[in-house]
RNA sequence: CGGGAUGUGGCUCAGCUUGGUAGAGCGCUGUGUUCGGAACGCAGAGGUCGAAGGUUCGAAUCCUUUCAUCCCGACCA
């Protein structure tokens, strides 16, 4: 309601005026609009490829679980129960059996697994499936905590517990390729804390990105969820030599968090920088005229371009609404984060020249000849790429606090500089609590890439045996 | 669920203290001049002031109740 700051930064404020998405009448959803659901459809299509290409099959499960499933996995409906919205009646009368609507589909999927897999044979098995989730969390902000949000979750069955760690493993590297390959985000990937394990899980890995404002934003998951729920579900399969035996599971899921880490990831005091691989316009191009003299050979330019880029493969736009100043459209197109720009004026007619413009840099490319447009612009959707990639690596690397020796300096450099704090930890949940509490920070992840040195908890002084990554997070 | 704030044309808000029957900017419609970094003129359309009740000759304004939203915490992808 009362959105009356400029802060650049309110993701709010950003989202809806960039186009993305509306509130809805009830509260925490959002109504994703058309620019970004454009953005979630290319997010899908580039993961689903990679998700099949790991020889994963997309299936669909039901909405309505019933409400004894959840209650199987002990740690599961603990985890869960609060945020359930549940279905109590339906055809005018009241359910024998409450129904849930999926908060995650681990339950109703398992259910079918233990159905499906009776065989050495049948394993790995596994599916995956686009659907969406309603969690009734208390506070929400769009697209990074809605009630309902899209995502992908994929489940898969395994024969021993390193094979389920393994696939959970690999699927957080895909996670990690794409993300980095096609979101030009850098984020860290580790394992998570036990008081951060998702509900049911024996190991969850995850990928924290460092966003624009300091602040930290789990990207995505992958669990090593081990024979716990299949004990609940039943699902055994007969091995070689003849022995009936639980099956080990993982599933691993992103959603359209992705946007919002896009939004904080990249976006600078203009709007909206989106990495040009899931700009639903990579190029958006701009008519400049007076006359309408001016306005044929200006148009009939531009008309040309458009042919040109699209036949390129390009997603190219132009903006011929002539009820608008071409000042107004580079704003606008700012705001909406399009990678590239292409100004077209009597001056480039004449010169034969266009001039381009990159949203990254908000740097003026004059006199391009037009003859090397095409080149160019592919040029520049590359190196935005690189260069928004190479800033969120660099953003991360240089806020990763390494020389921290208290609590006290914990909290300090967090709030000074926020960004991510390596430091060691004795493993106890007695300080993990302090880093909550007074440092108003998380245990993010243990980072792979750490080396597992040996050192002393900057907390208790305990033996720790390796640094973790802390700081404070959506 | 605690703490804070706000509900007035599509959006952002003023008006409320000290009651007299609603205003600005932006946007929108039409039109003309503009157009290389957010153009301007003219003419228009659009509001039972979140809801209910009360006080009063009279309520956006005062009182009571209620609903909703946003921001800060606890919870989470």
């Amino acid at each position: 309601m009362n959105n009356n700051n400029n802060n650049s930064l309110d993701l709010s404020d950003l989202a809806i005026r960039a186009d993305l998405a509306d509130y809805s009448p009830v509260r925490g959803c959002m109504v994703i609009k058309p620019y970004g659901y454009a953005i979630w459809e290319l997010i899908q299509k580039e993961l689903d490829q990679r998700i099949k290409a790991c020889g994963h099959q997309n299936a669909y499960f039901p909405l309505l679980i019933p409400e004894s499933f959840l209650k199987k996995e002990a740690d599961h409906i603990e985890g869960f129960a609060p945020e359930c919205a549940v279905v109590t009646h339906a055809g005018g009368e009241k359910l024998d059996e409450p129904l849930i609507i999926r908060p995650t589909s681990e339950t109703i999927i398992y259910h079918m697994f233990s159905k499906w897999i009776h065989s050495w044979r049948d394993l790995p098995y596994s599916v995956n499936q686009w659907a969406n989730v309603v969690r009734w969390e208390m506070r929400t902000r769009l697209f990074l905590r809605t009630t309902e949000f899209l995502w992908q979750e994929g489940h898969t069955a395994h024969a021993t517990l390193e094979d389920a760690d393994q696939e959970a493993l690999r699927m957080l590297d895909v996670y990690l390729e794409f993300m980095r390959n096609i979101l030009a985000l850098a984020p860290y990937t580790g394992q998570k804390s036990d008081s951060e394990r998702f509900a049911g899980a024996e190991k969850t890995y995850s990928l924290e990105v460092l966003l624009r404002d300091g602040k930290i934003l789990q990207a995505g998951t992958s669990h090593n969820l081990g024979v716990g729920f299949a004990k609940a579900f039943n699902i055994q399969y007969q091995s070689k030599n003849n022995e009936l035996t639980f099956v080990n599971l993982t599933s691993w899921g992103v959603s359209t968090r992705l946007i919002g880490a896009i939004i904080l990831g990249h976006q600078d005091e203009k709007g909206l920088i989106l990495p040009p691989k899931v700009a639903p316009i990579q190029v958006i191009i701009i008519p400049i005229f007076k006359t309408e003299d001016e306005k044929n050979k200006v148009m009939l330019e531009c008309d040309s371009i458009l042919a040109e880029l699209k036949a390129e493969g390009l997603r190219v736009k132009l903006d011929d609404n002539e009820q608008i100043s071409p000042g107004a459209k580079f704003h606008e197109w700012e705001l909406k984060g399009v990678p590239v720009r292409v100004q077209v004026g009597p001056r480039d007619i004449e010169q034969k020249t266009v001039e381009l413009v990159r949203r990254d840099k908000c740097e003026k490319i004059k006199s391009v000849l037009r003859t090397e447009l095409s080149a160019k612009v592919k040029d520049l959707l590359t190196e935005s790429h690189n260069f928004l990639y190479n800033r969120n690596l660099e953003w991360r690397n240089q806020n990763t606090h390494n020389n921290i020796n208290s609590l006290e300096e914990l909290t300090e450099v967090l709030d000074k500089k926020g960004g991510f704090a390596n430091i060691h930890w004795d493993g106890s949940a007695e300080q993990e609590n302090k880093i909550k509490e007074i440092a108003k920070a998380t245990i993010r992840v243990r980072d792979f890439n750490e080396p597992k040195n040996e050192g002393k908890c900057i907390i208790s002084g305990n033996k720790s045996m390796g640094k973790v990554l802390v700081g404070r997070a959506y």
